[in-house]
DNA sequence: TCATGGTTTAACCATTTGGTTAATGACTGC
DNA sequence: GCAGTCATTAACCAAATGGTTAAACCATGA
């Protein structure tokens, strides 16, 4: 076998390439010709290394997803008290986004166009989805001791995702209402790192 | 002239599958044949009616947002008291998601990837976006009074939109997070209506 | 009834786009 | 230094796609 980094190298430049036009244009306005482009390489190359747009396409969304569940999951599922894991939760996926601002957008268009390829794909890797009867137990704790209000898990869990998410999927239509530029936004985002979890907290608590 | 009847339904035909179809796939997946066959026509009496793709799709792209901006401007403008305020403007915003559940993916995908044509086309219509002077004021006030903690208007009007809007823009991923089939999902839609104001009161609340 | 003008269609065209092929480079072990 | 193999490219191809054209259709008013 020859040297790998050369290879690896033209790989990982490919991979990169390829998630940057696809998660700015989406699979259907890619172009394999712009992958190339980006990547600085001839465009046989990429079917040489990927076979079809599809495949390219398929490894990179599920590369992508792939590193968001685990740890996800590993946070909801820890021993922390609510609070405590609200906070965490928040911090975690607020970091994770502000890794990958465009991740959240790209997941959504392709779970809305061929949600069939996902339930296939990604179920097997989350066990189905989020582990959540810890996280279930707590709450209902907490209600009986008179912590919080009574409010279902799944209401509380995807108010905090929507807290947290949406101000990168919407971000160019906020700036737009709002009218911020990039600074202000960015901005706006780093704060709400602090917000988010007080805001919640607020919500549920007596 | 002709009798206007016949042509407006075949161009209201074709508007309605356009937005079927834009809405489904996006302007980049969107086929014209596609749309074609949704109205049921000749693929030519598309651009006999609209001129060019490009065209169809700023058409129904404008129509269909021009709806709602000045909406959400009349509530937020409007003089009644902020939880008054907060409860209409989440009623009237969740009945317009419920008639149009694709149209916020549809916008934020056209928002993100032609950021530029928005700007000049949308910003005239909406007097550069929300009007919230008397918002904030209101705002200013309560927490005067001690009756809402305080609370940047801004970060309170995105968390109120995020948690509007994700449950719609993220319809297919919190389906496969939670496992929940469409039966269930329309379930939980009802019950925000409920239970967002609510929340979103109780976590400005002293 | 027939000329007129808007409406609709089938056939066609040019370009774009995903994908292939065959030839060239370049590096390795012998 | 040469055979062999992986990496890379230019040229090419077929299908898909947005858009056009010219002819047919059809309701109406003269």
């Amino acid at each position: 076998m020859r040297l790998k980094k050369i290879s690896a190298t033209t790989e990982e430049r490919i991979k990169a390439a390829a998630k940057k036009i696809f998660v700015q244009k989406g699979y259907a306005g890619a172009r394999m010709q712009d992958i190339a482009n980006e990547a600085k390489i001839n465009k046989a190359l990429l079917h040489y290394y990927f076979r079809s747009k599809d495949q390219l396409f398929e490894l990179i969304f599920m590369e992508n997803v792939q590193k968001m569940m685990p740890k996800i999951n590993s946070i909801i599922d820890s021993d922390d008290k609510l609070f405590v894991k609200i906070e965490k939760f928040v911090a975690e996926y607020l970091a994770m986004l502000s890794e990958n601002p465009f991740l959240p957008l790209f997941v959504v268009n392709e779970l809305s166009s061929h949600p069939e390829r996902f339930i296939e794909k990604l179920a097997p890797l989350t066990h189905g989805g989020l582990k959540v009867n810890k996280f279930i137990q707590q709450m209902q704790d907490e209600v009986a001791k008179g912590k919080i209000i009574p409010i279902s898990p799944v209401t509380l869990l995807m108010n905090t995702i929507s807290l947290c998410v949406f101000p990168y999927l919407g971000k160019p239509m906020i700036q737009f209402v709002f009218g911020f530029d990039e600074l202000q936004y960015r901005m706006i985002l780093e704060q709400r790192k602090n917000e988010v979890a007080l805001f919640i907290i607020n919500s549920i608590k007596k």
